[in-house]
DNA sequence: TGTACATCAGTGAACGCGCGTTCACTGATGTAC
DNA sequence: TGTACATCAGTGAACGCGCGTTCACTGATGTAC
C-alpha cells in the first residue's frame, strides 16, 4: 500500500492534508448529508480559515466527486479482497453488508439518490463495472432451468454489453443481476431505516436472499 | 374526491394556493433535489413575494413534511385503488413501478436517502403499514416448502409486529417482505439511473422478479 | 340595502447568517549555485 | 556552508448571493346588524 518514497516530504504533507479534509468531509455527510457538504464548515473545524482549502480542491464540486469515486473504489477493492480469500457469493454478500453498515452515507454516495445536481463522472463507471465483474465471476450458472426466469434470460442473451466475456452463460448475468438488486433492495431499505419500526432483523433477511441466490 | 361545499371561498381559495405552492415544491425538488427546495425560489416563481408563503406553511419544514405524507398517502391510495381492481401481486407491481416512474423524486421521498437533519411525522409510520398490508392481502402462502426461505420463516413466526393478523402464515410474511425488498431493489437502481450504461431494459428485470415472486 | 367591523392574504423592509469563490498578501519551506 | 531565488501553504478582506424568518403595515374580502 504506502506509497513510494520518491514523494517529496512537501508532496507527503500535502496528500495528508488533503486526506484530513476528506475525513472530515465524510464526517460533515454523516451528519447532515451529501447536500450540506460546505467547504467552509469544514475549514472552520479544521482551525483554518475558508480559501486555504481552495489549495487542496479547486471547488466543491471536486471534493464531492472525489468522495465519490474514493467510495467506489474502496467497494470495488473491498470485492477483490474478498473474492481473492474466498471467492463465494456468501462471503461477497457478507463483504458487501459489512461495507455498507461500516458507513452507511457511502453506500449512498455509491448506490443511493443522485445527488441534486451533481453528475458522476465516468471514472466511477468503470469502478461500476469492475465490482459487477467481481459479482459475476462468484455466481454459478445453476444446473436445472428457471422457468420464471426464461424470460429474462433471453433478454440477457442479446443485452450483455456490461458483461463482455462470451463464456459466461445468462443464466450467470441474471445471477449477477438479482444478486445486485436484492441484497441492495434488503440493504438499502435497512440503512435508511424502513425497518426499524418492524421489530424484525434484517440480517435475517438478508441472509435469506443471499440463500435464495445460491441454493438451487 | 371533490371535497364538500360546506367550504367557504375563503377556504377554497386557501387549500388552492397551498395547493399550487406545492406544486412547484414538487417541481422544484424533481429539478434538484429535496434538500435543495426553498420557500423564496417557490414564491419568486409564483409571482408572490418571500413572506406571503408563512400564511400557508409555518416552515420550510413544515412543507417537506407535508410533501412526504402526500407522497405515501399517494402510493397507498394507489395500492388500495389497484388491489380493489385486481387484487394480484402482479398487478400491484406494475402500479407501484407506473408510480415511481410518474414522479421518481416523489418515490425517493418514501424510500430514497433519508433527508439531511428531516424526521419523518409518525404520520407516515402509519400509513407505510397501511400500504405494506395491502401488498400482504396480495400475496399468497404458496403450496410446497422452500428450503431456501425456512430460517426466514421461523425468524418470521416469532418477529411480527408488523403484520397483526395472526391467520397470516409466516410464508405469506415472507412474501410480502420479499416483493417489497425485491421491487425496491430493480426501481431504485432504475430511478438512480444505474441500468443506464448496461444496456438492457430493467422492465424485463422488474417482470423477471415480479415471477419469482409468484410462480412457484 | 347600507354601514361598521373583523378577518386575513399579501407586501416591503429588515434581521443575521453562511455559502462559494477571488484576490493580493505574508511567511515558511525547499532548491540551485 | 552560505546566499539568492522560487515555490507554495495559508491568511484576511472582500465580492455578491440566497437563505429562513420576523415584523409592522395595507388593502381587499367576508360577516353582523
Amino acid at each position: 500500500m504506502a506509497a513510494a518514497d520518491t514523494s517529496s516530504p512537501r508532496e507527503r504533507y500535502r496528500a495528508q492534508v488533503r486526506e484530513e479534509i476528506k475525513e472530515h468531509a465524510r464526517e460533515q455527510i454523516a451528519t447532515a448529508g451529501a447536500s450540506a457538504l460546505s467547504l467552509n464548515a469544514i475549514s472552520k473545524r479544521m482551525g483554518m480559515s475558508g480559501p486555504a482549502l481552495y489549495r487542496y480542491f479547486a471547488s466543491r464540486d471536486a471534493l464531492i466527486t472525489e468522495l465519490v469515486t474514493d467510495a467506489y473504489r474502496s467497494l470495488a477493492d473491498t470485492f477483490h479482497d474478498r473474492a481473492a480469500a474466498d471467492g463465494g457469493l456468501p462471503g461477497l454478500a457478507q463483504a458487501l453488508r459489512d461495507w455498507a453498515l461500516a458507513d452507511p452515507h457511502r453506500y449512498f454516495l455509491v448506490y443511493g439518490t443522485p445527488v441534486p445536481g451533481y453528475r458522476a463522472p465516468e471514472d466511477t463507471t468503470l469502478i461500476a463495472a469492475e465490482i459487477m465483474s467481481v459479482l459475476l465471476a462468484a455466481c454459478t450458472a445453476e444446473d436445472a432451468p428457471d422457468a420464471a426466469a426464461a424470460g429474462l434470460d433471453e433478454h440477457l442473451a442479446h443485452h450483455r454489453t456490461w458483461a463482455p466475456d462470451p463464456a459466461d452463460p445468462p443464466a450467470r448475468l441474471r445471477r449477477a443481476l438479482l444478486c445486485w438488486t436484492r441484497l441492495h433492495g434488503v440493504l438499502s431499505l435497512e440503512l435508511a431505516g424502513h425497518f426499524t419500526g418492524m421489530g424484525l432483523d434484517p440480517s435475517v433477511l438478508y441472509e435469506a436472499e443471499v440463500r435464495s441466490l445460491t441454493t438451487r
